[in-house]
DNA sequence: GAATATACGGGACGAGCATCCCGTTTAGGA
DNA sequence: TCCTAAACGGGATGCTCGTCCCGTATATTC
């Protein structure tokens, strides 16, 4: 491989995560060309399809993901790991609206991307569940499903408007929901 | 008006509710049309452009809802009347695709609409919110913003598999949260 | 320094869609 | 029954994109 390919492939790469990450999925290629400096055809020879830009970017993410996943489960109890996780899951999707979107489900499947790169975050993400539900720190009827729905909820405020505050609070409403509830706490 | 004319417009309003409803905001006029029963040229005689029909239709919705808030704040005390135009919300959202798009913000500004069409959808919620507050039922620093990203978050599950307990769940999960924690919560 | 495989740029092409237009049809009154 | 304004259908048009192609340029090898 030539070296000034090697080069606007990794141009392309970084000018689509920038701009996947400000703008969203939906930004044109001719966008992502524009901001790598170079011409669309540059960016469809080495990515056939928008989809293979996705998938390797969210790999990329996919990795960090996991990997943050192993060091709180490895490093923390079961409940402070799962909150912490959580926490960083809307942190993350908070300063990425191209991984919101994905996790919103919105022209991308990132669990099928994860899988086809040798990840089980789907795995990885309802083990952690279990453990802290086994623990007693979540609430036992909790799906995995569940979790990722409320994670998109917490992102999901006024759109460009990041408050770390508003985050922050919305992590915690969340987190409580999810919290065993105590046995004096049964209204409805 | 002509009597054919006005029968159009019923059935091209009512193939377009039906069609957003399932399919989303996303449907193209064309599938709307070929609903109706009629051409694409008698859905843009009568709806000039798609936003009307957006329009038209998340009106009727619009005063659905503010009918049913107005309801419920009237006849139950302020908690109860928050959570369960909390529920009445996701059960609204969860069964009309449309409804829930328009309420993550994809593609339609509903609270502008329903300010064009003289109704004060989110002063009403926030005064829900308000009174809920002030009786001490609902956390004091929660604002109107999260509770409507926490109802995007309770639809935002696999999307066509609306299990009722799944959603049921949600809005446990989320009411909970939401409720002022009792002084023995404090854990993190 | 020449030869050649590799890569580049950006225009061409086609798909999907909203909107507009106009020749044809029809409702409703005289 | 006839006339005309109103309405209809669906093809034409224009726009935004993703993808493909090909004439030109350049890195690499001998």
């Amino acid at each position: 491989m030539r070296a000034d390919g090697v080069r606007n492939r990794r141009k392309v790469l970084d000018a689509a995560m920038a701009a996947f990450a400000t703008d969203g999925l939906a930004v044109p290629v001719a966008e992502i060309a524009r901001r790598a400096g170079v011409g669309t055809g540059t960016v469809s020879r080495h990515f056939p399809a928008k989809e293979s830009l996705y998938e390797a970017i969210v790999l990329t993410r996919v990795e960090e993901i996991v990997a943050r996943l192993a060091e709180l489960a490895a490093t923390r109890p079961p409940g402070e790991a799962f909150f912490a996780f959580l926490a960083y899951m809307v942190d993350q999707a908070a300063e990425n609206r191209g991984l919101a979107e994905a996790l919103a489900g919105a022209g991308f499947d990132i669990e099928a991307a994860a899988t086809r790169g040798g990840h089980d975050l789907d795995g990885a993400e309802a083990a952690l569940l279990a453990r802290a539900q086994q623990a007693g720190a979540v609430r036992a009827d909790v799906t995995n499903a569940d979790v990722k729905a409320l994670i998109v909820g917490c992102v999901a405020r006024e759109r460009g408007a990041t408050d770390p505050a508003a985050r922050r609070r919305m992590v915690e409403i969340v987190s409580a929901g999810l919290r065993r509830q105590g046995p004096a706490n049964g209204q409805r």
